[in-house]
RNA sequence: AGGCGCGUAGCUCAGUUGGUUAGAGCGCACGACUGAUAAUCGUGAGGUCGGCAGUUCAAAUCUGCCCGUGCCUACCA
């Protein structure tokens, strides 16, 4: 007879080979099927929330490994939540506006040969949104194919009508509380585009500057001995010259007072005149400037010019302002003469400065790159065409002492190669101070928990450091600043009907409004549109995304505010959580999350950031195709995405790896489950003891991943439920319950007690692993419960029995595994010294202490080591000892085990009462 | 250049307030089984804890310096 046919070995169609790539798509589907999202919100109705909500990614290409980082990470989060029974609804959301896009659609006309500032603003701005759809559409494939659960039918975006509205509406809270005001800053302008300029839309290339040094006299002073003498700076922009309001210096330098002696004869410099230049830079200085000799009067330190007050070079034509001198520590000796002139609306450096000391930020250029028509003796000139005009103006009313011309590095605009400025332009910012917004936000930040804590101090510094928001942007694909300013008063009409109508508009029209409705509709009756001037600024788009708060967390009826959790990359401390937490607190008073967390950066395997350069990208979507999305799943909880983590084939293949172990554990379960009937369950009380040990162990696995999923300890629950698969599962309990469930009475107690463990252990491994491989979860629940309206994912994680926890039988079972596996090493050596060949030849001889033998009693000790033969003998000694020889008798035909009464070529009672009764 | 991080076996991660010989799993090598079979079981070899210097009876852990690396310092998101 052939026994195998009466062995109960496993049987299921859960396939050991995954074909994830090709299963994932059809679950997907049955999930759309029953409309699973939908089913999710009912059957969590009137539980507690749990909101994370998204930050949204830029609609501008295809799904990068960050962002499957990301959105994954937050799905996990999601599941897990849900999972304790939450309502944990994920809304996903777009950013739309923005530079990008703009260069896209820019980048699409210069290809025709388009010409950008033909094309009507509304016209353009259609083509942007049209352009942010279209990726929108192709990321929320892409999300769903990630397995992301959420509301991708309804999700959010910054650019509908309503959100535009509200987040106009944002801005007018702004304007109201007085938090929004017009300031001034200089910028990188092209006055050839007439526009402003992004840093990524200049290159730098060389120009020839004609270069200046100028003299500054020495106007007000108590440090006697420089009275008289004349400070000298250089520059090369010579047309910034009626913008300077001060001179800086350093604390740091050392600096010398001269007395030119002799000149060469067409030097500009003048014999007798006393000079203060770097002492480290007389020899320069001296050569540009055909000085031949001179005498040094005095050395003197960078600090003795803290209080000095300057004469502008033209003070006797119509400069005649003070020029202070202030330290600063960007002032260095690699050029020049150790002071800068500072020209605070031309420079970024200056304007700083400036700003720190309350010096005017003057207004001399105009867009199209001409000096204002009032400046004296300037006005009107070019700033690109005319320096060299004005150096010889300069010259002429003898201000310098020394000129030239420097070859340079210097930056251009990327569209019409001509060379850049900085230009002061008005700017709406708004305050830190007003209202409080900083304190208030520090506070706030105080509050709020952080996952790793590092990223509170990141946070904390960034706001505490940073200087007022600029909100103005000279774009067109965004959300106009929707303010009107009194053109007496230059001030900014605060009346909140006005604004009301502005939302109005926009919650019909869009933002599009504020271009092609006639400004009146939104003045009139109250104001005269004549005194009136628009502003045509539109926002950073921090400020949209920032608003995401207010017009989903707030204005959707499924969510609430403040949120549970943001989430995000390190990134967007200077991001999202910035502006996010800036632009509730300003206009609430509060923050709109309760926790932060962060993760890091994907690098390549050998921890390099991924380039295109260096070809060691890695394409989520090529993980999808050739191995699944439970595999880059895997990866994310199996990684510690607080640090950056790595990538790569290696990597991969590692997740693979343990991917299998746990999908073989799952398969195991379902062969040894096969046919279970809820009539064959047995009660606690009932199992035997090993069986008590299982559930015990499940019973702390619960508590622990519980725990686990409240501070987002993903990668350790991967840890802990690969560990629990391998060694307690797999190779000890698993191992040791082969015989039963193989050959073991369907009807015994030890059996149906074995299936029922096995039942719970099904039931909880399925829901700990759902968030994480949320397809392979639902592939084994669907094999074993067959109801494809019975998703997992709308289940939560069984309540462990209290009766199930048993500290002292899980000591008790701690030292039975050590001893065993003292046996098993035993056996191991006896193998390789030929005593026998397999484990079931083994007769054991354990010699051991009297309280360990006692942990045995009731128990099967061959079990538990798979032999066919243990003899106990007990002696007072501490670790065990164990002797191995053959057993004796014959091997049994059905259960291989080898013993005496077993007949040659026969079976064992066990098995015979087995075979009687269920084959005959 | 500054601000904030990170650096423990080939890989993914543990390592409490400093305290025996630094751990786990995977992978690898060797072996077993052929009734979880492109699976499973057993045994074993892998580490100057990035480097140097200090504090201490004692350092992966605390301090300083250096090296490597990532994020931020953009009218990018």
């Amino acid at each position: 007879m052939d026994y195998k046919e009466t062995v109960f070995l496993p049987k299921t169609e859960f396939p050991m080979k995954a074909g994830l790539p090709r299963k994932e798509p059809e679950i997907l589907q049955d999930w759309d099927d029953i409309n699973i999202y939908q089913k999710l919100r009912e059957s969590r109705k009137g539980q507690e929330k749990y909101i994370l909500h998204d930050g949204p990614p830029y609609a501008n290409g295809n799904l990068h490994i960050g962002t499957a980082l990301n959105k994954i990470l937050k799905d996990i989060i999601n599941r897990y939540q849900s999972m304790l029974g939450k309502d944990a609804n994920y809304v996903p959301g777009w950013d739309c506006h923005g530079l990008p896009i703009e260069w896209k659609i820019e980048e699409q006309y210069r290809k025709k040969g388009k010409d950008k500032d033909a094309v009507p603003v509304i016209e353009f701005r259609k083509e942007c949104r049209e352009f942010a759809k279209k990726w929108m559409d192709i990321q929320s494939k892409e999300f769903q194919r990630l397995g992301v659960c959420g509301n991708f039918a309804n999700p959010y975006t910054t650019m509908t009508y309503a959100a535009e509205a509200s987040i106009a509406n944002e801005m007018g809270k702004f304007l109201l509380n007085g938090g929004l005001y017009r300031g001034s800053k200089p910028v990188m302008w092209s006055v050839v585009e007439k526009t402003a300029l992004a840093e990524a839309e200049i290159e730098y290339e060389d120009h020839k500057s004609t270069t200046i040094y100028a003299k500054f006299n020495v106007k007000e002073t108590n440090f006697e001995e420089i009275k008289g003498a004349n400070v000298v700076i250089w520059t090369t922009t010579p047309w910034t010259m009626p913008g300077n309001r001060a001179v800086a210096f350093s604390k740091n330098i050392n600096y010398v007072l001269l007395k030119i002696t002799k000149t060469n004869e067409n030097s500009l410099a003048m014999i007798n005149q006393k000079i203060i230049i770097a002492k480290d830079l007389l020899k320069e200085v001296t050569h540009n400037c055909k000085i031949i000799e001179w005498e040094e009067l005095l050395e003197i330190k960078g600090e003795k010019f803290q209080d000095v007050v300057l004469s502008h070079p033209l003070s006797d034509h119509g400069y005649d302002h003070n020029v202070r001198m202030l330290p600063a520590e960007f002032v260095t000796v690699d050029q020049g003469t150790g002071f800068v002139h500072i020209a605070p609306g031309h420079g970024e450096d200056d304007y700083f400065l400036g700003k720190q000391y309350n010096i005017e930020v003057p207004e001399t250029l105009e867009g199209n790159g001409k000096l204002l028509e009032h400046l004296p003796l300037f006005g009107g000139m070019h700033v690109l065409r005319d320096n060299s005009k004005i150096a010889d103006i300069l010259s002429e009313k003898n201000s310098l002492i020394g000129r030239g011309e420097l070859i340079h590095s210097y930056p251009h605009s990327w569209r019409s190669k001509a060379p850049l400025v900085f230009r002061n332009t008005p700017q709406w910012f708004i305050s830190m101070n007003e209202n409080n917004l900083k304190e208030i936000a520090l506070k706030e930040i105080q509050k709020t928990k952080f996952y790793p804590l590092a990223g509170k101090q990141r946070l904390y510094s960034m706001i505490e450091n940073r200087p007022d928001w600029c909100l103005s942007r000279q774009r067109a694909w965004g959300i106009p600043i929707p303010v009107f300013i009194n053109k007496k008063t230059g001030e900014p009409l605060r009346d909140k009907f006005v604004i009301q109508r502005v939302v109005e508009a926009f919650k019909i029209k869009g933002s599009d409004a504020w271009f092609d409705t006639p400004p009146e509709k939104f003045l009139e009756p109250e104001y005269n549109i004549d005194e009136f001037e628009q502003v045509q600024d539109i926002a950073d788009v921090w400020f949209d995304s920032g608003s995401t708060h207010a017009f989903v967390l707030e204005d959707r009826d499924d969510l609430q505010s403040p949120a549970n959790l943001y989430l995000e990359g390190s990134d967007q401390h200077r991001g999202w959580f910035h502006s996010s937490l800036l632009e509730s607190v300003g206009s609430r008073g509060v923050a709109p999350f309760e926790g932060i967390l962060t993760h890091g950066f994907v690098l390549d395997d050998k921890g390099r950031k991924m380039s295109k350069s260096l070809g060691n990208t890695v394409n989520p979507q090529d993980i999808l195709r050739d191995y699944g999305a439970d595999i880059l799943r895997l990866w994310v909880a199996g990684s510690d995405y607080y640090e950056d983590l790595r990538i790569g084939p290696e990597i991969i293949k590692h997740h693979t790896d343990h991917y299998r172990r746990l999908r073989n554990t799952l398969r195991y379960l379902l062969g040894s489950l096969n046919d279970f009937k809820e009539q064959e369950k047995i009660d606690y009380t009932k199992l035997p003891q090993l069986e008590q040990w299982l559930l015990h162990r499940i019973f702390e696995m619960n508590v622990s991943i519980k725990e686990k999923i409240l501070d987002y300890q993903f990668h350790s629950i991967y840890t802990e439920i690969h560990n629990f698969c391998t060694i307690e599962l797999s190779s000890f309990y698993f191992e040791i319950r082969k015989d039963l469930l193989y050959c073991g009475d369907s009807d015994s107690n030890d059996r149906r007690g074995c299936r029922t463990a096995l039942d719970i252990l099904f039931r909880h491994l399925t829901t700990w692993l759902a968030p994480i491989l949320c397809f392979t979860s639902e592939e084994a629940w669907q094999c074993y419960i067959k109801d494809k309206k019975n998703s997992i994912h709308l289940k939560t994680i069984p309540n462990s029995k209290d009766q199930w926890k048993n500290d002292d039988l899980n000591n008790k079972w701690k030292r039975i595994r050590y001893i065993r596996s003292i046996v098993l090493a035993k056996i191991e050596e006896a193998r390789n010294n030929s005593i026998i060949k397999s484990s079931l030849q083994a007769k054991v001889e354990l010699i051991l202490s009297k309280s360990d033998k006692s942990l045995f009693a009731n128990l099967v000790p061959e079990d538990l080591f798979i032999t066919s033969e243990v003899d106990f003998i007990t002696e007072e000694i501490d670790e065990p000892k164990v002797n191995i020889n053959s057993a004796s008798g014959n091997k049994c035909g059905r259960c291989w085990k080898i013993l005496p009464e077993v007949k040659e070529d026969g079976i064992c009672k066990r098995c015979s009462d087995v075979i009687k009764k269920h084959y005959s």
